[in-house]
DNA sequence: GTCTATAGTCGGATAGAC
DNA sequence: GTCTATCCGACTATAGAC
């Protein structure tokens, strides 16, 4: 983000309390949080994070939701940043298979689009928590590299499958000729803005929304 | 937000620290935050808290970015909420004021429509700016009047301007007989879009995206 | 109005028993 | 794998001198 005031960049701060690395431990994650516990913990840390935020979590509050000790959730995670990061790369994994899932089987250009809006609907609470936390983790000012992919790799999927269909449907002579990438980032750029406006105002209809750029779209493009 | 587990909602905790109104002081305000000193705390605040965010910044980097004292901060507001609060309102008030400048003189509708995008353009780092904090502001879980207010009047008179001018042009032949409403509210959502992407994804050409939005509305509407 | 100093509290992370 | 107990640091807010 801009900044508009010359104060200089604020350093990513050690996080609060006892610093990490005090003690003796070789500082590796024990277990991959693959079992039935890790999954637990990351379930839980996903809805705590999306319902505030990653800074007013606390990892008594992960134990509470978990009926977990709090040491626990350190035999699982090297440290509240890196359960973040598994909870991250776990959201972006389910928001996939559910992606693929509607996309996998071919259909139509126009088919595919309207899916995608479907899948928006249909996966509404998943992918605001998604933007939730993808928000959250920009204005963190900490970049881990894996995270970010992870985010990258979300949006890269939304362009390429629109931006084909798009591309498909005029090629086959459904579509209009339109600027297949311009497209595509229309609407990823106003589905973002459905998730953070129904974040914001409580009161706002995402569903409509969703169905008004459905009827937006399809005037743009089908002849 | 809608919650899909069935975990307790958290009721808000109170900021850590010292307790407020530990000690013996009246706990009125003393200064309203009008003055010199005042302003430069909140426009160090502001650029603080959209740089991170509200629960990361902390008094000490208020005071550290105003060379003030951290107790200066609670000469000027009651704590670091009221801060807040008052940054907020102070965003929107000046978000509305670049807003009636350029809404004063009349102008045709789609002058009034294409200004508004304008708008956003010239001041789109104190528009993300509000959005951020807006963001953030609604995932604190800890609703406070005042700043509700201040956020639903900023949308609302979007889209009392929005709305306005799309009917106008309506009523006097130069568009489309569209849904007003709805087409505001699709402008706006868009725009929302626009500044949630531009946190996440520091590549995106949000210009670009306002200008492209530009040219659907007008096709949308010009007849 | 501005500062120094510090109280009171909380949270992340660890050690080590079992 | 799980728990108890606790350390250490960081934070908010205050008291009170000037």
């Amino acid at each position: 983000m801009a900044r508009t005031v010359g104060q200089s960049a604020a350093p990513p701060r050690p996080a609060r309390g006892r610093p990490a690395g005090t003690g003796a431990a070789a500082k590796k994650r024990v277990a991959a949080p693959n079992g039935e516990t890790g999954t637990k913990i990351l379930d839980a840390a996903l809805n705590l994070f999306v319902q505030s935020n990653y800074w007013s979590v606390t990892i008594k509050d992960i134990g509470r939701a978990t009926g977990l000790n709090t040491a626990m959730i350190y035999y699982y995670f090297q440290d509240k940043e890196d359960l973040f990061r598994a909870t991250v790369e776990r959201a972006v994994k389910h928001a996939f298979v559910e992606f693929e899932t509607r996309t996998n089987n071919t259909q139509s250009a126009e088919e595919v689009i309207s899916g995608w809006l479907d899948t928006h609907i249909e996966q509404l609470d998943l992918i605001r928590k998604f933007v939730k936390i993808s928000l959250d983790y920009a204005s963190s000012n900490n970049r881990i590299i894996r995270i970010d992919k992870a985010i990258s790799a979300f949006y890269d999927h939304e362009r390429t499958i629109l931006t084909a269909a798009i591309k498909s449907g005029i090629a086959q002579g459904y579509f209009r000729l339109v600027d297949a990438e311009q497209m595509a980032r229309f609407i990823s750029t106003f589905l973002d803005g459905v998730m953070a406006r129904s974040m914001v105002l409580p009161k706002f209809d995402a569903i409509e929304a969703i169905n008004e750029l459905r009827g937006y779209i399809l005037g743009q493009l089908l002849i």
